[in-house]
DNA sequence: ATGCCGACAGGATGTCGA
């Protein structure tokens, strides 16, 4: 099963994108991001068009998330449990049957975080905590999972150009690091650095500065594994072609081969 | 550079992103 994650940065602004990668990429399962619409105005028949159920969460111009599938999507849940009064649309999670078994997938978009020193640096300490505390259940029930999407997390020196660009960033403070090490070490492994050890292997590039063409980027999208997702993974890359097309979101896919 | 680019809501330009 080919296992995608986007984020897409609004997926009406991004439609003839993403349909044109869907294609030529064909993957099973996609985990959207930042898709900017709501679940009344989410481009549902351009997907179903091609073939994809769809389940989204979605508010109106910030955030929404949504999952793709090209089997039917059950247990579908548009939530990170806690947070009360937390009225951002970051999470969706669902099972999909695939040949070979179940796959848990959630799509996430983690805060941003910044300018630190506000109120928005906590909330994402704080949702990264709720995500960590769903993490374990979902590591307890002992089945293939896969955690993906845009953790706003720059992991180490390696993911970015100039750790010193990033020194003041939310992306980049020790306690977000570690925040993404505490879900990793429950027993989840970044599906990428499973298959590719090189450094500086980017998923975002800015639009500003000319970041692309100097890759200049930064590695914040992820896909984590449960162990028993990790032991059917076949292969996991970054589809970095798609930052030089027409009208590119600044983020660019990730995509897993699963034995599922 | 508190910039640079791009999407959004709204109908100008401020907010947000990373």
């Amino acid at each position: 099963m080919k296992i995608a994650t986007w984020n897409v940065n609004s997926v009406k602004a991004r439609l003839e994108t993403v349909t044109a990668w869907l294609k030529d990429a064909a993957p099973d399962v996609v985990a959207l991001q930042e898709i900017k619409s709501t679940d009344d105005t989410f481009p549902r028949g351009a997907f179903e068009d091609l073939g994809y159920n769809c389940a989204v969460h979605g508010q109106k111009t910030y955030n929404g998330v949504a999952i793709l599938s090209k089997r039917p999507l059950e247990d579908i849940t548009p939530r990170l449990p806690g947070g009360s009064g937390d009225d951002h649309a970051r999470y969706i999670e669902a099972v999909v049957t695939g040949d070979h078994g179940v796959v848990r997938i959630a799509s996430i978009y983690a805060p941003n975080g910044n300018p630190l020193g506000t109120e928005k640096f906590p909330y994402k300490l704080a949702w990264l905590e709720r995500l960590h505390t769903r993490a374990a259940e979902i590591l307890s029930y002992e089945e293939p999972a896969v955690l993906m999407g845009d953790y706003n997390v720059i992991p180490t020196d390696d993911d970015c150009h100039d750790p010193l660009v990033w020194m003041n960033d939310a992306l980049f403070q020790p306690q977000s690091k570690a925040a993404l090490r505490r879900i990793e070490n429950l027993g989840y492994q970044d599906a990428f650095r499973a298959c590719d050890s090189r450094p500086h292997r980017y998923t975002f590039w800015d639009y500003q500065a000319g970041s692309w063409q100097k890759d200049h980027g930064i590695r914040i999208d992820f896909q984590i594994l449960t162990p028993q997702a990790l032991d059917r993974l076949k292969t996991c890359i970054i589809d970095k072609r798609v930052r030089g097309w027409d009208k590119p979101s600044d983020h660019v896919p990730v995509v897993s081969e699963i034995d599922i």
